[in-house]
DNA sequence: CCTGAACCCTGTAGCCACTACGGAGTCAAG
DNA sequence: CTTGACTCCGTAGTGGCTACAGGGTTCAGG
């Protein structure tokens, strides 16, 4: 038996924001459900199966483009493993990236925070602000 | 002496995006610059090392709120330095969390990267994003 | 059968921190 | 005086949601 669930009962189920669900939707991500007479969405356990991939993906930081790829990927099962690997790892490359500036982030605080100065006038995170030099990373501002 | 300067000038000085000035004064950011007859934008010394605060703020992920208060702790410098400590505390919690974050994101996808199928039927990726569980994290997704 | 709470619908706007673009005006070198 | 680089403004787009407003639907209790 296939049970059919409105889409908070979906929600519930998966973990799933109600209005993630129908953003997903719109764009594309989750195939629109069959409606009943009145128009609510009825969801079966496929669907909730696809939304659980979606969750997991995101959980692993995949985009939404690349959650679609590898979404055809699983709907296509005697194809190459290799498409979903090279994502996996260009997704690794960038997690790691991320990783490291955050570090760099990191460190830099905790040395700000041991501050003992009670004014401003020689507080170590102001005044690395005015004018030292604080983050090794070039462009760490822009892949957030 | 205090040299005048276009806004271009201003960016490549500073290493911000030209519309990303523009876009700082517009939310008040930066103060309005004196203008040319014509309208142009000219920026002082003043200028300058604000923007630098403002990109080293950046630089260590505080936000545009943050940023605005560390700038309004800087220009009363005989305030208590508390809050400016208490701010970049806040501050390296979260980059710790988004680090442990990203960590078992990381290692989640390295096991999945050593994936020897050729196809897709039994590929390591496609199969956790199906069937099993794989993030520690309860909401890594929304604090991104 | 009626009421009312709890659900569902659509569409739009907001969040963050930018980035990009279009169409027009300005400036300085040759 | 022309040319090309600069600047102006306003608006819209990015990603991945989230939060309304203003309605319609469903179903259990009385």
């Amino acid at each position: 038996m296939s049970r059919k669930r409105t889409i908070g009962t979906l929600s519930q189920d998966s973990g799933v924001h109600l209005e993630t669900i129908r953003y997903y939707e719109r764009i594309g991500l989750l195939p629109e459900p069959p409606r009943s007479a009145s128009g609510y969405r009825y969801y079966d356990d496929t669907a909730a199966q696809r939304l659980r991939f979606i969750r997991r993906g995101r959980e692993l930081g995949f985009g939404i483009a690349e959650i679609k790829t590898l979404l055809q990927l699983a709907d296509h099962r005697n194809q190459p493993c290799r498409e979903a690997d090279q994502l996996a790892q260009a997704h690794l490359v960038e997690v790691e990236a991320k990783i490291a500036d955050l570090m760099a982030m990191r460190d830099v605080l905790t040395q700000l925070i041991q501050c003992q100065s009670p004014t401003v006038e020689h507080c170590q995170l102001i005044e690395t602000l005015e004018q030292r030099r604080c983050c090794s990373s070039s462009d760490g501002v822009h892949r957030e």
